[in-house]
DNA sequence: AGCATCACCTGGCTGC
DNA sequence: TGCAGCCAGGTGATGC
C-alpha cells in the first residue's frame, strides 16, 4: 500500500478530477454512486496520504476519498487512455484534468471507494481513528508494541494482523516479522519476554522498510501490482511465505506451513520459540 | 468485552 | 484432459 501511495503522489496529486465512472455495483457500497461522483467530479487531489492499508486522498475542499484495495484491487495510472483498453472487472474510473485516468480494477470486488468530510484535524478521515500506530508512519517502538499487546491473550499473529492492535501489517508480513524476531506465530501475546518484544519492534520495522523498497510483493495468485502495472519484488526475499518444505535460512531445518486457526502460518517450527 | 468464526468474491490450483 | 471443489486473504458482522 506505502508503494501505491508513493505511485499516487506521483501521478495524480495536483490533479483535477474531471469526471467518474462507476460501473461496478459493490465497489462504493458506504453512499450511492451518484454521490460520490458529485463529492468528487471537479475537486483538485492535495495529498496522499495511508495509515495502515487504507488511502486517503485529500481534496481541496477538505474532503477526503478513502481506497482500500482488500484482497484484489489494483489501482492503475493510465496516462494515454485511448491507448490502454479497460482491463476485465474495472469499476471505478477517475478522468483527471491532464487527460490521464485512475483506474480501479477489482475482480473479488472486495476493495471500496468513498468519498467523506468527516475529517479529522490530520486531514484524515474519522474512521481511521479505530486504527492502530503504523509502523512506517509512527515507528513501533517496543515499549509501543508491548504496550499494543498487552492485554491480548490471543495468538501473537492475531493481534499483529488486527488493524486496531497495529495497521498495516499483513498475513504474509506477520509470518516474515514472526521468523525474523525468531518467535512463533502461536505465542501467547501475554507470554513474550522483554527481549522477544525487542526483536519484533525491530523485525516489524526492517521487513516493512525493505518491502517498501523492492516495491511490494507479488505472489503467484494475487495480483498486487503499483500503479505503473509493475510488479514489487519483496516476494524473492520472503523467508518462510509460501516456501514450505524449503530449508530455513537460518538452520536448514524445513520450513513448515502450520494450521492456525482458519488460517495458514508459515514458519520454522526448528528456530522459532 | 474479548476472542473466534464466518461472509463477502473470483480465479487459480489441486486432485480425482 | 476435464471439471468440481478448495483455497487465498482483509475487514466487518455475527456468534459464543
Amino acid at each position: 500500500m506505502e508503494t501505491v501511495r508513493l505511485g499516487l503522489e506521483r501521478t495524480v496529486v495536483g490533479r483535477r478530477v474531471t469526471g467518474v465512472s462507476v460501473t461496478g455495483t459493490r465497489t462504493v457500497r458506504r453512499q450511492s454512486r451518484f454521490e460520490l461522483r458529485s463529492r468528487l467530479t471537479g475537486r483538485r487531489i492535495e495529498a496522499a496520504r495511508r495509515k495502515g492499508k487504507f488511502l486517503a486522498l485529500l481534496l481541496d475542499d477538505s474532503q477526503v476519498l478513502s481506497i482500500h484495495l482488500r484482497m484484489s484491487g489494483q489501482l492503475l495510472h493510465v496516462t494515454e487512455p485511448g491507448k490502454v483498453a479497460k482491463a476485465p472487472h474495472t469499476h471505478v474510473i477517475a478522468r483527471l484534468d491532464d487527460g490521464s485516468e485512475l483506474r480501479f480494477v477489482d475482480p473479488r470486488t472486495f476493495g471500496e471507494w468513498w468519498v467523506t468530510a468527516d475529517v479529522r484535524a490530520d486531514g484524515l478521515p474519522a474512521v481511521f481513528d479505530r486504527l492502530g500506530p503504523d509502523p512506517l508512519n509512527d515507528g513501533i517502538p517496543p515499549k509501543l508494541l508491548a504496550a499494543r499487546l498487552a492485554g491480548h491473550r490471543s495468538a501473537l499473529k492475531a493481534a499483529l494482523t488486527d488493524q486496531r492492535v497495529v495497521a498495516g501489517i499483513g498475513n504474509l508480513y506477520a509470518d516474515e516479522i514472526c521468523w525474523r524476531a525468531a518467535v512463533r506465530p502461536d505465542r501467547r501475546c501475554d507470554d513474550l519476554a522483554p527481549d522477544e518484544l525487542r526483536r519484533l519492534s525491530r523485525s516489524t520495522m526492517a521487513v516493512l522498510k525493505a518491502a517498501v523498497e523492492q516495491r511490494g510483493s507479488s505472489l503467484r495468485d494475487a495480483r498486487y501490482r503499483d500503479l505503473m502495472g509493475n510488479a514489487g519484488s519483496y516476494q524473492a526475499r520472503h523467508e518462510v511465505y509460501d516456501r514450505a518444505g524449503e530449508p530455513c535460512s537460518r538452520c536448514g531445518e524445513p520450513v513448515q506451513k502450520v494450521r492456525f486457526g482458519a488460517r495458514t502460518a508459515y514458519c520454522c517450527e526448528s528456530c522459532q520459540h
